[in-house]
DNA sequence: CGTAGGTATGAAAGCGCATTCACTCTAGGG
DNA sequence: CCCTAGAGTGAATGCGCTTTCATACCTACG
């Protein structure tokens, strides 16, 4: 590749200014269609790209949106399997790109790999208009520092208290609420009496959030309501899944009526762990999830489960950060809440398939 | 957002160059550890943000790959369902960013949308530092103008003839191989003797490709050989699908006993039109995709059709750009042939799910 | 005690484009 | 026939950073 062309080669060979070629490509109408021709025609000679770094540094806008998400690789997931490896940031990145092109804007994304002074965050920050972030992907006081220079929102992350992020856009999911209706749905159309929450160690706000749903359903319907999760494993993953469930097998109190997960990704590694020791799901115990990834449809038996409406809330994203930019919204954070269903599937007992 | 702090800002407040700045996140080492507090320190202070565009005009490379993909958008497929709206360029983009994450680069995707002068290609081109083109997304004169500046990948598309743009790197999936291998499945092991193939009007190499294999299946069992396609549609959507196996059950000569459609969208749209029919599958008739997306293990029944490895060629098309922009590789354009495996599903009448 | 060889830092020159301002050249209106 | 508006174009400046090249300062050594 030899130097690439500029504005000033493609000026030179058509006989023009650099303002006009700028022009042409800025402000077509402001040229006349003559000069215009002869500038297209040089560029395409020359094979000239105008260059982004350059427009974006001249005015000070890039045109693109972009998005941080955790390196969520959980290395169970299949390697020959396509479909099982689509997280739901797959699902975020798709809804954020869908609704960032109807804007005109194109999506950066990237998963969050540490390193240096120069982390993941600043590298998209430095190009782009405005991001959304997973929650906790980025430490809260580069996002601090970031977000008072361009829009920033947070995606399923916290809200509460110290977290001092306050001040951000933010869109959540009603996480509380669909754990609530999928321990009610256990207890009292299941009949289930004895269900075991399985937690994190390091809380997220998320994971809290369901678990205060879960605790509520019990209070609700009577039945013993826990301190704690059963189980507090270190990473939602399908190994920590499996482990999971064989702590609650063999808990001295004998093994609970249902394992309920804060995930997806940790109730299938809990369920391949039960068919390898020969527990009949949903028969001798039953199993749900949490998110309503792709994969939670494609486990037999397919997973109970919540389901967030990562699509849209990518789409949301979008549309929050085109209103800052534009202006056309401003002043206080906005804080959405989207609703969840719950897929009833065969992992608690009900139907087929869905 | 008040004007956002530059190095001059920052050298200021820590009594500095700028030179000194920017080395502190160039080059660390370079500076005494005790200045390099002091830049930082300020640098936090100011919520001080390296420009990208800066960045990357100065040194000319902005560690950031592309990817541009067809505006896939079936309207067909159930909004609210978020699993049926992944289709195969989600793959691609995860294997992307995953190899790009890998080599310490950062993905830019957008879908093709057409506009001015100033088309998308241009646009991603101008802000990466190479990218991968998926086949057809992209006017071919103007690929080749800007192939004629940084590297370009195409996926999955052409590499015959009239072209032109045959000095491109290229990656392929065994399309012919895989429709054959489909079709000497139907014919073989189920005995099918009358299979009808849909293809598109507007013939794509990889369709093109499908159809040889199709044909070649058909000689080798000594089934009677299609000059054309049975039925060609305009799009490879669900409503096309549909649309296509309507014809084909009420065509003169009797309805085929296998439809074979050139892709998974098309193979479910006609899933539902039979079903309203009154057709049962497979039992009255087989029916075939190609691409293995999500969806088509979805659909009851699941749909037999060749998987292509779509993540991974995520993956290797990253592999050749990073190596092509490292210098490691240079000179030919590599072609990649992906081998594609076939997935005997309920819909041909072989076992359930998988 | 002078000097070679580093090391830490600064000055300055771009990188490729957008944009403002000034200027030229018609085309009308008086 | 002169004056005034535009319309079309060019010159020049700056966006924020990287990168030589040069300079100042040490340290170690003859």
């Amino acid at each position: 590749m030899t130097a690439a062309p500029t504005v000033y080669d493609v000026a030179e060979r058509s006989g023009v200014s650099i303002a006009t070629v700028s022009r042409v490509y800025r402000n077509p109408d402001s040229v006349r269609a003559a000069t215009r021709e002869r500038v297209l025609a040089a560029a395409k000679e020359l094979g000239y790209v105008p260059s982004g770094n350059a427009r974006g540094l001249a005015s000070r806008s890039t045109g693109v949106l972009g998005l941080c998400f955790p390196d969520y690789a959980d290395p169970a997931a299949d390697a020959d399997d396509d479909d099982a490896a689509m997280l739901y940031s797959d699902q975020i990145i798709r809804g954020m790109e869908r609704a960032a092109r109807r804007h005109g804007y194109a999506l950066l994304i990237a998963a969050s790999l540490q390193g240096g002074p120069e982390s993941l965050v600043a590298k998209v920050a430095g190009r782009v208009d405005g991001f959304a972030v997973m929650a906790r992907t980025v430490p809260t006081e580069e996002l601090e520092v970031i977000s008072r220079r361009r829009p920033v929102v947070m995606l399923a992350g916290p809200r509460e208290g110290a977290e001092s992020l306050d001040h951000l856009d933010h869109i959540e999911v009603a996480n509380e609420e669909g754990q609530r209706e999928l321990t009610r749905h256990l207890i009292e159309d299941h009949g289930l009496r004895r269900p075991a929450y399985v937690g994190t160690a390091e809380e997220s706000p998320d994971v809290e959030a369901r678990f205060r749903g879960f605790r509520r359903a019990c209070r609700d319907a009577g039945v013993e309501v826990p301190d704690e999760p059963a189980v507090r494993v270190g990473m939602m993953t399908q190994a920590e899944g499996a482990r999971a469930a064989g702590l609650l097998c063999d808990r001295p109190g004998g093994r609970p009526d249902a394992f309920v997960f804060a995930n997806d990704q940790m109730a299938v590694g809990a369920l391949h762990a039960l068919e390898r020791r020969g527990v009949a799901v949903p028969d001798d115990v039953v199993v749900t999830g949490f998110d309503g990834i792709t994969l939670s449809r494609l486990v037999r038996p397919a997973l109970t489960t919540v389901r967030q409406p990562m699509v849209r809330m990518g789409e949301e994203a979008t549309e929050i950060l085109v209103q800052r930019l534009t202006g056309e919204r401003s002043g206080d954070p906005v804080s959405l809440m989207l609703p969840v269903s719950v897929a009833r599937r065969a992992s608690c007992g009900c139907g087929e398939g869905e």
